[in-house]
DNA sequence: TTGTGTTTTATTGCCTCC
DNA sequence: GGAGGCAATAAAACACAA
């Protein structure tokens, strides 16, 4: 029958499901055995004896088994508790208030980290092997390095988990700047595209008045409210004109940009064209190209074709 | 000195693998 | 079923400001 009255040496540690379980409370001794087994044959400060004072818990297959040296590399476990620790007899509260006063938890010593550490750099993975070769090596017992190494890989997992999410962050960060510098150039080019159109139908209006002909039959800036200016543009148009760019066609509206009928110069023509030009192909976003050499079309607008994808010019 | 936050050591329970 | 790894957690040890 196991029995509860050994006691783990670590100081440390609570049950996660069961608080009320202290160390005094936790039964049986190691079960790794061959921890002890060594470090009594090896460990000059660990005699044979002494490794039954490791002691541990069995619950959940787990084991317990840590040794406690005081600052000189002397035992903080009094040899003379020995026969306290009977597997047959209860520890009762003195006991166990003797034991919690004198099982403290000891840090290793920078040099037994620094040398834990360069292992660890070689291999944060412990067979039993090179955890008993270890163990022997800094005076520590193969548990003591089991959870050493344990413990350093979360550390480390944490550390790579915090590298990554400071990454994740700043690219995060960047892009949404990236984002945020081209939504105001988006706003501020279709200001540019809204001011131009507005440009052209004011100049076609002062033309219309200043000649007062009639408007011709297919002409849309006749027809247009001044509501309608305010907020809508371009309209028909049946010439396709070539322009620099073979992946750039722009469409006028021949009653626009009739030689004889526009005051737009050429230079102006070709100004607008060029603005038109250098707004982005998202600027006209659900829109699409007709061909608008079709005259029956009623409505008209400027068209342009970027790499084989449709846009036109547009409703603001 | 003391209160408080952080780090380190160790335990526990669960899970996977063999 | 045992061994070992991991996440969660406890508690001692430590650092440090007030």
């Amino acid at each position: 029958m196991a029995s509860r009255s050994l006691v783990c040496g670590a100081g440390g540690g609570g049950s996660k499901n069961n608080p009320v379980l202290l160390q005094s409370e936790r039964v049986s001794c190691s079960t790794e055995p061959l921890d002890s087994v060594f470090i009594s044959g090896s460990s000059p400060s660990f005699l044979g004896s002494r490794s039954m004072f490791s002691f541990g818990n069995v619950t959940g297959g787990k084991r317990s088994m840590v040794s406690f040296e005081d600052s000189n590399g002397g035992k903080r476990t009094d040899g003379s508790l020995f026969h306290l620790f009977d597997p047959e007899e209860n520890i009762d509260d003195e006991l166990d208030e003797y034991l919690h006063q004198h099982e403290k938890k000891r840090r290793l010593t920078p040099s037994q980290i620094q040398f834990l550490e360069k292992n660890f750099e070689l291999d944060n993975k412990l067979e039993p092997e090179r955890k008993f070769q270890l163990a022997k090596e800094i005076d520590l017992q193969p548990r003591q390095i089991a959870i050493w190494f344990q413990n350093r890989r979360a550390r480390l997992k944490t550390n790579h988990l915090e590298k990554d999410y400071k990454e994740l962050q700043a690219r995060y960060n960047n892009l949404k700047a990236d984002y945020d510098s081209i939504l105001m150039e988006k706003e501020k080019l279709q200001a540019k595209v809204l001011q131009m159109s507005e440009n052209l139908l004011f100049t076609q209006k002062e033309k219309g008045n200043l000649e007062s002909q009639p408007p011709p039959p297919n002409a849309v800036v006749g027809s247009v409210s001044d509501d309608e200016v305010s907020k809508v543009s371009m309209l028909a148009c049946s010439d396709v004109l070539d322009s620099d760019s073979p992946q750039y066609n722009y469409v006028f509206s021949s009653s626009y940009f009739e030689p004889e009928q526009s005051d737009l110069s050429h230079n102006e023509e070709d100004n607008f064209r060029r603005n038109l030009e250098s707004l982005p192909a998202y600027m006209f976003p659900n829109i699409g190209y007709t061909d608008c050499s079709e005259p029956s079309a009623d409505s008209c607008y400027y068209g342009f074709l970027v790499e084989d994808q449709s846009f036109g010019i547009w409703s603001l």
